[in-house]
DNA sequence: CATGTTTGTTAGTAAACCTTACGAACGGAA
DNA sequence: TTCCGTTCGTAAGGTTTACTAACAAACATG
């Protein structure tokens, strides 16, 4: 018996397709993959651009006077560099002709919103207190907000990004959100009626995890885990978003962690990671413990404890999750005086202490590099990648 | 401010392109299409492919010719069903013009192999005692059982599919297998070169993932849990294979359980799934508790408690992954003396109590139904994807 | 028996890529 | 200075793919 010619291997570029194949899907399929090229690197000719491609410069001049009519891409004159040979014509995306609008819904009592450049750069920020508003009188906020900030560009707007807490569909449905008292708003749906812009709402610690893929460089498989109010995770597999089955993958607030019980949690169970690891639990906690404490030393030793306690109780549910997934590359996002110090470290020693050393020696903890502004600017991703396939 | 004639919605289908697309690629992805659903589905005739794709029926003759041409279509006669119009000629995959050679390396003593059919039927099979070799001893065994199955095949063979323990890469190197004495093992490239055939080598708990994905039915992002002498896991999210950047995902046997102790484990650690779990390890604590027992009930309850309380480990281990990954669907597979019963019942309990309900309500944890064959079915899968694209 | 319906094929068109060829612009050598 | 090789971008023509339009074959029905 042996091989037959029937036999060809599928390379995985094209397993297991859902659509039909048509000629301008293979446009847009090299369109994207040169404005990707582009947007990450920049300045580069046609002619070198063909040869990272693959393509031909007949093609790739082609797809830039297509991008170029749609004012994406220009030309920024000749490359100086001395070599033999006609100069080459240097071309960038045109990263100051359109701007993107973004809000983060996630901070616990004021919105925020901000314009962004193309690169991710936040041009500009504003707020607005939520002041207990919830349900439509929330979504009015929102849409108050919104129109604000897209006042406020300085530049024809590509798209709308909005990063909200809760269970958010892939139609930008809000399925659940307590905070902001949502059940099945269609945020995405009715933003967009509004301002005509095309608009893509997301969960916020997903959005986080975008911002922190594109924008960190990094392009590990990535957990990132977004202590505040509540306590989420954003979770990115080979380079794309993992939603869930019913669009609550993340939601690690309410798993119980340990065998030993624990604080009561709102929910009602005992020993919810967000009963350990909330920023309110967390301040309150250390609050009292340094009123009860004696003097400065004993409050600082009681703070690093609770601290550390905290990191060790995330370190035992992430710990599982490493190692089914065998992530090398987690972040923290939320208040550095907490996470960054003390709570940290026990985490990933924890982690390693709990997984078998040969598959995580090389884990990363660490905090992000974002900042404050990681969910505005992972909104601003999705836009990027929405409208443009660019990330 | 106004959208743009610019920014253009990316559909998710082309999202993020790494590489150039060409007009060959579109016919690719049609042929899988339309082998895909003839796959599924068989009997249908051309119109019926060309409504179901989208396609048109001429679009969808050629393509049948060429696959007709393969040998990989038939036409099967004319639908008898009594319509105006012109008769159906109807078509499937032509099921019996190849067969596909499977083995499973995952036995703690003896290496099996089967040849199978399109449909992922088992026609035949043999085993060959491990013996205690290892290293390339174990390696001649392997070739040895191999030359045997093809041999055995009674049709061309469309390729050799292999699930093997340890740490397996996308290229097929066993990375690290210590059972089998091997590390940096290139064994699908030895394989093929010896055999001449397209060959697959995948980690064991991966293939029976996608042997319960494909003949199991569901469309569910899915967990499969393989005990035996280890415990391993298998992840499958979106209908792809989750492999880990170390392609060591899925190996949770020696993750901490709980914050209380445990039995010691082989690998220094206290407390690892594995050495709650393990078949080995069960089967020696009922024996030892059966021993002790003073009557039949007597044992019997031990045997209950001890059942449980690994089930219950299990649970607190997957609870951390099924709330990260709002997975829906957990599927064990082992013997199921010791797993469908109290154990996990167990499971499910412990999951369920330490996750949000509202959330993982619905989960499902269930018993494979693909019983001892299971690897080998799915290294079938792997076989047909990589070949034909199909599963 | 005529009519309408469905199937599968033939002929010609549009879109996307490719190959081949060429002018333009540069550095370096005769 | 002049010539030559190199590189860049563009033009012209060919190939592959799927599409539209049209048609013959085969059936059910009034």
């Amino acid at each position: 018996m042996t091989a037959t010619g029937a036999s060809r291997m599928i390379q995985d570029r094209a397993l297991r397709p859902t659509a039909k194949g048509l000629p301008e899907h293979i446009r847009l399929n090299n369109r994207i993959l040169v404005l990707q090229l582009l947007y990450r690197a920049g300045l580069q000719s046609r002619a070198d651009l063909a040869r990272e491609t693959g393509l031909t410069r007949v093609t790739i001049s082609d797809l830039i006077s297509e991008l170029m009519g749609e004012n994406l891409v220009i030309e920024l004159g000749q490359r100086q560099e001395s070599r033999p040979g006609k100069p080459a014509t240097l071309l960038d995306i045109n990263r100051v002709a359109f701007q993107i609008v973004t809000l983060d819904l996630s901070g616990h009592t004021r919105l925020r919103g901000a314009v962004l450049s193309l690169d991710g750069a936040v041009l500009s920020s504003s707020g607005l207190e939520l002041s207990g508003a919830r349900g439509e009188a929330a979504f009015n906020k929102v849409a108050e907000l919104l129109s604000q900030v897209i006042a406020s560009a300085t530049a024809p707007i590509l798209g709308v990004g909005i990063g909200s807490p809760g269970i958010v569909d892939r139609a930008g449905v809000v399925r659940n959100a307590p905070n902001l008292g949502w059940r099945d708003e269609p945020l995405q749906t009715r933003l967009q009626d509004i301002t005509g812009l095309p608009v893509r709402v997301v969960n916020d610690a997903n959005a986080a995890v975008l911002a922190e893929h594109s924008f960190g460089g990094a392009d590990h498989d990535l957990l990132l885990v977004k202590v505040g109010h509540g306590v989420g995770a954003g979770l990115l597999i080979g380079s794309r978003a993992i939603l869930g089955e019913r669009f609550a993958a993340g939601e690690i607030g309410h798993v119980v962690v340990g065998t030993d019980d624990g604080p009561l949690c709102a929910c009602g169970k005992s020993g919810c990671l967000e009963a350990w690891l909330s920023v309110p639990r967390l301040t309150s906690a250390i609050q009292a413990a340094t009123a009860a404490a004696a003097n400065a030393a004993d409050a600082e030793l009681a703070t690093h404890q609770i601290l550390t306690e905290a990191g060790r109780r995330l370190g035992i549910i992430l710990a599982p999750i490493v190692g089914a997934l065998n992530l090398l590359e987690i972040v923290l996002s939320g208040p550095p005086e907490l996470l960054d110090g003390p709570l940290s470290t026990a985490t990933t020693q924890t982690i390693l202490s709990r997984t078998m050393a040969t598959e995580t020696g090389d884990l990363t903890l660490r905090m992000t590099e974002q900042g404050q502004d990681i969910v505005l600017r992972g909104a601003a991703v999705m836009v990027l990648s929405a409208q443009l396939g660019v990330s």
